[in-house]
DNA sequence: GCGACAG
DNA sequence: ATCTTGTCGC
């Protein structure tokens, strides 16, 4: 069933909040704790890991907590949890920390205790480490508690302390794609708050990665650069997809999205990306087109449609025209691949990274 | 079109 | 976070 938010707490219960972590923020360490943190080669690290909290649709207080950890270098997942949660507190910006590192913290214990040897030494957070409106987000609050080195990745900057997601940072970002790895974020105080990362080649749009705990912000960006596939780092990345595939399995196509309007003819016609949206880089090799001797799945009739890429894919993906025999009615297509049958939508999970996807003019 | 607002 | 989709900028 689906539950309502919480409303935003009183302020009360925020001043609580802020003198926890004014209080937590005095036990941050922003240096390199441990020997491989200063090894040109990270040599001793092997094990890296990642946390993200994913939603139920429709839905703001089922979520699944996950945690994964990857070998290093190989970047190989070694271990999954996933488990579904029921949040208690709202999202308040500032307060991130408040709804989500409960669970983490739960999940980090589990591990501490059933797989001890499998413990990540360091944890790649989904959010802010000291760029924060404290100088102390979600990833200095799970470092301090699991007391494990974390490092902070947001995927938007947060315009605290002066840093403004203005002209001037977007001119940054463009000369950042033409030439450098990443530039610092300076605070209103003249402090280096983290830093702004391209983590690969061709990537549009940067990483804000900042300190968690027990780890410099140099070593934290390098690391960062030297775990990311694509842009987001594969720590977080494979957290968050072994979590959404998780509430996927668990509840299965009652999530399923519903019918799309029908497109008109022009527009299933492929056409450039939005800009920036191509955050992960296409791979040789993958070609969007239907399965060879595929047969829509039962309920529905009508050929292979090709459909619009989700955000941030450089992509296409299957679906079909036809009815729906629980929706009915209308010609349409998946938003997603969901409802195809195991085989196809393998075949349609392998094709969705599609090489040679025209790229958005740039108007200058 | 009000601006901001990590996830 | 979750949706989705032309975009840009003040």
């Amino acid at each position: 069933m689906a539950r309502k938010a919480a409303g935003r707490p009183p302020e009360e219960t925020l001043s609580l909040w802020k003198r926890e972590q004014a209080l937590l923020k005095t036990l941050v360490v922003d240096r390199d704790t441990e020997a491989w943190q200063r090894d040109p080669a990270f040599s001793g690290l092997q094990r890296v890991g990642g946390v993200d909290v994913s939603f139920v649709k429709g839905d703001s207080v089922s979520a699944c907590a996950s945690l994964v950890v990857l070998s290093y270098p190989e970047l190989e997942v070694m271990y999954e949890d996933c488990r579904m949660v029921s949040l208690t507190a709202p999202y308040v910006s500032g307060f991130l920390a408040f709804r989500e590192v409960p669970f983490l913290v739960d999940a980090v214990q589990q591990l501490r205790e059933k797989e001890p040897r499998l413990m990540p030494q360091v944890l790649f957070v989904d959010g802010n480490g000291v760029l924060h409106h404290r100088g102390f987000g979600v990833a200095c609050h799970l470092g301090v508690v699991t007391d494990l080195p974390c490092i902070g990745v947001a995927k938007k900057l947060l315009q605290v302390d002066g840093l403004e997601n203005n002209a001037l940072h977007k001119e940054k970002i463009r000369l950042l794609k033409a030439g450098g790895d990443s530039f610092p974020l300076m605070g209103g105080s003249g402090t280096v708050l983290g830093m702004a990362l391209k983590s690969h080649d061709h990537s549009t749009k940067p990483l804000y990665v900042s300190v968690g705990h027990k780890m410099s912000l140099e070593a934290a960006v390098r690391l960062t650069h030297g775990c990311c596939k694509f842009r987001i780092p594969e720590p977080v990345r494979q957290a968050d997809i072994r979590s959404r595939d998780y509430i996927r399995r668990t509840l299965g196509v009652q999530g399923a999205p519903a019918l799309r309007p029908e497109r008109s003819k022009k527009a299933q016609r492929p056409k450039a990306c939005p800009q920036g949206a191509s955050e992960e880089p296409a791979e040789d090799g993958k070609v969007c087109a239907p399965p060879p001797s595929s047969s829509p799945p039962p309920g529905w009739a009508g050929p292979p449609v090709l459909c619009w890429p989700p955000t941030g894919y450089k992509a296409l993906f299957l679906g079909w025209g036809g009815q729906s025999r629980d929706k009915g009615r209308a010609l349409g297509v998946l938003s997603q691949p969901l409802l195809l049958d195991p085989g196809l939508e393998a075949a349609a999970m392998e094709t969705r990274l599609f090489a040679n996807w025209p790229r958005a003019s740039r108007k200058q």
